[in-house]
DNA sequence: ACCTGAACACCGTTCAAGT
DNA sequence: ACCTGAACACCGTTCAAGT
């Protein structure tokens, strides 16, 4: 044990030990709990060592980004640029979802790292070897955001479910009938695709296929911004 | 100026006063610098006074979003649910725009605030007054996710420009030149809708007219989950 | 030259001592 | 009963002192 400890002291400190360490630290404790001084602790190391590595938090949460990145899926080659798309950005979604704290940590930075660019890059690639014109491409990788990395755009982790504290009363269901009857469905409708709670894959699914289709619908229709000026009078 | 200050000390504090101090602070310092401390000062009042009207600083942010979900206009009832959603979510956009920091407050919440979920409640009656099976309604709200609140979810401030510290290199444009190919258009382009940079409205409205369009489609071709199950054979 | 302990300027929150 | 100062257990990062 105490020898195990030595060994791993001994094993020279370097960036990609540092950033390893902490994308398993997060997926442990969690994001929010991940601290200089928890990380440097657990890699038996004074907090100012990781300093040399990265030079401040800002760049190890950069750096465990491009971790996760690199669990991506090289892109598969394929005949038409939806199922390429589709199949990078579900590999994607894979990564993301073995690193719960990714996604937040992602959004949360400013600016791309260059791992993050690459990926970006060939996304905008399919497009336009499938046919899209820049301008479209301009828009639909908008359009897809932070979905083209996986990420659903959730507004809550559980959506349609009164806080935990309140019993969800009568007054509930008077006051949010709608959202009651749509929790009712979800929580009892066994033949739908639902089971109990939401099928996170189905829905991204969903929503990945709906903007796909719709972008392909622009697409053959020669879609272009030029018609939708700013003042929006054609 | 001391009279002034003594006033504002005589005002009675209020949680309603506690959050619009926290909203407005967070306007002009940001979210991550706001903090308890801050906040009492600004009030001249002791940090722990602040305890007194939120238990805790999480449910002060969830009081900081109810403020602004409080800026969003009421319902307008319209002949279509299309345009009836599509009003009422670009009016949470405005007030969600006032406040750069409330879009990433709302999806680090772990449940809804009752304002919060009468605002769902009444966009979810909108899809099912316009003629949306349970069903549909509640993929489709999956599928707008945090779009519902007028927040786009861009994966970077902006996003095809590359790290301010490096500049746009020849390598660059090696690297990632879909990238720079779309960032050269967004800059030149004066003809389309693209003047300096992008046009984050009209991009907003690019994507959530598609999806609006496809749930329209959906709807007319009365679409179930039913068709979709677990194992994707039909 | 490298490494690192102590220190600095913060946090959110508890708690006991004051009124 | 209410209020609040001091304290606790943390942060990220600087910096000067040690090797």
């Amino acid at each position: 044990m105490a020898q195990q400890t030595e060994a791993v002291r001994r094993t020279p400190l370097t960036r990609d030990r540092v950033l390893r360490a902490a994308v398993a630290l997060a997926d442990d404790i969690g994001i929010e709990a991940l601290s200089m001084r928890k990380l440097a602790k657990e890699l038996g190391v004074v907090p100012m060592a990781l300093y040399k590595h990265v030079s401040n938090k800002e760049q190890l949460l950069d750096g465990m980004v491009d971790v996760v990145m690199g669990e991506i899926d090289p892109p598969a080659p394929g005949s038409n640029w939806k199922s390429t798309v589709r199949h990078r950005i579900l590999s994607a979604r894979r990564a993301f979802l073995g690193h719960p704290w990714a996604a937040q940590v992602i959004q949360s930075r400013s600016s791309p790292t260059p791992v993050v660019l690459a990926y970006m890059d060939s996304v905008i690639g399919m497009f336009r070897t499938g046919g899209f014109s820049v301008d479209l491409t301009h828009h639909v990788m908008h359009a897809l955001g932070s979905r083209m990395m996986g990420i659903t755009q959730e507004l809550f982790d559980a959506p349609p479910a009164p806080r935990a504290q309140t019993a969800p009363s009568q007054e509930d269901a008077g006051e949010y009938p709608y959202v009651m009857e749509l929790a009712g469905a979800v929580a009892h409708d066994e033949d739908s695709v639902l089971g109990r709670g939401c099928d996170d894959q189905f829905e991204f699914e969903f929503a990945l296929d709906l903007l796909l289709d719709g972008f392909e619908r622009l697409r053959q229709q020669g879609w272009s911004s030029a018609g939708h000026l700013r003042g929006k009078t054609p």
